[in-house]
DNA sequence: TGATTGCAGACAATAAATATCCATAATAGT
DNA sequence: ACTATTATGGATATTTATTGTCTGCAATCA
């Protein structure tokens, strides 16, 4: 089967089309997976994930589908990223540096987290703070200047048949 | 989103050893392999991806094995990351916006990189120039002022007697 | 020469990501 | 009340990436 890419990628695509989308209405699960071609119930988890986290909000039933739970100035992308990532470090530390001729030392001479896992984490601390930073609104701001007025007329002509 | 694996982990702890290293002393894989506790040909494989990135040196034969090939100072702890995972970015993107009802539109339309992609791949680069502004030497110095005595003198008699 | 070590490639095992399926519950329209 | 639509959560299968091992070869040193 065709590796159709990853769930983050979808996750924020699915979120800056929903920061897009009328007040009141809504997009179901398969309509977002039709619209950016990628399969529909493994998108849904995607969208679970955002669920829980409280990003966006979802109804079932006919007329069911998701919307945003905030306003999209409200939501960051890092909320998005934590969301469907699981908020896990890009960068794990095994503590490998307690092994070894070392494992027989007490864990008091440890006390504070290896010098090399802290330059990983300031670095990944930047990583977030540069997605803290931005918002779906701010993502949508963008599209509207900067994509062609050919590709944003067939999406939102797309969206528009799929929320009547 | 890639995450790091551990050879990641242990190639920045072997580079920082072999930052601390007497001038013309060298340390084996098998050697580095047991002060971290991992596996011996595991870690031979990532300590050839050092090599090839020429950030360390490598000799074959007894007395043989590894040292930096460069001055501490001239090694940043991306360029470790880099060696290790292949230059590879942290958010990869399919270009799923092309897709469903978009995939008929000519490619001139999208001439420009995704918003969503842009701002992960800033978000990236700030990630970067953290990383890349930490050299093996500031962490060393670090090392010795911030780890104990004690796992200091354990460390320091294990490698001495590694060299010998 | 024999022991030690790094190198490269092939291979096997394990973990993680990707993808599907199903049973259940909620909702809207009839 | 009935049906069609949709989200949810769990179970499961498939594919890919990571982790780990093995072997043969070349270089080095005593
Ligand atoms: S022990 Fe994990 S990064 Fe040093
Ligand atoms: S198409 Fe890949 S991030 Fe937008």
């Amino acid at each position: 089967m065709k590796r159709h890419g990853n769930q983050l990628e979808w996750a924020l695509h699915c979120a800056v089309v929903l920061a897009g989308l009328d007040a009141g209405k809504r997009l179901s699960a398969g309509s977002l997976a039709e619209l950016h071609g990628v399969p529909p119930k493994y998108l849904a988890k995607a969208l679970q994930l955002l669920a829980n986290a409280e990003i966006v909000n979802s109804a079932p039933g006919p007329k069911g589908g998701y919307c945003l739970a905030k306003s999209a100035d409200e939501i960051s992308v890092l909320d998005v990223v934590d969301a469907v990532e699981g908020g896990e470090p890009l960068f794990r530390c095994q503590e490998i540096r307690r092994r070894g001729p070392c494992q027989s030392i007490g864990a008091k001479h440890f006390a504070k987290s290896c010098q090399i896992a802290d330059v990983m984490w300031r670095a990944e601390e930047a990583w977030r703070a540069e997605l803290a930073r931005v918002t779906l609104a701010d993502i949508g701001q963008r599209v509207l200047t900067e994509v062609s007025v050919k590709v944003l007329g067939v999406v939102q002509d797309w969206v528009d048949a799929q929320t009547t």
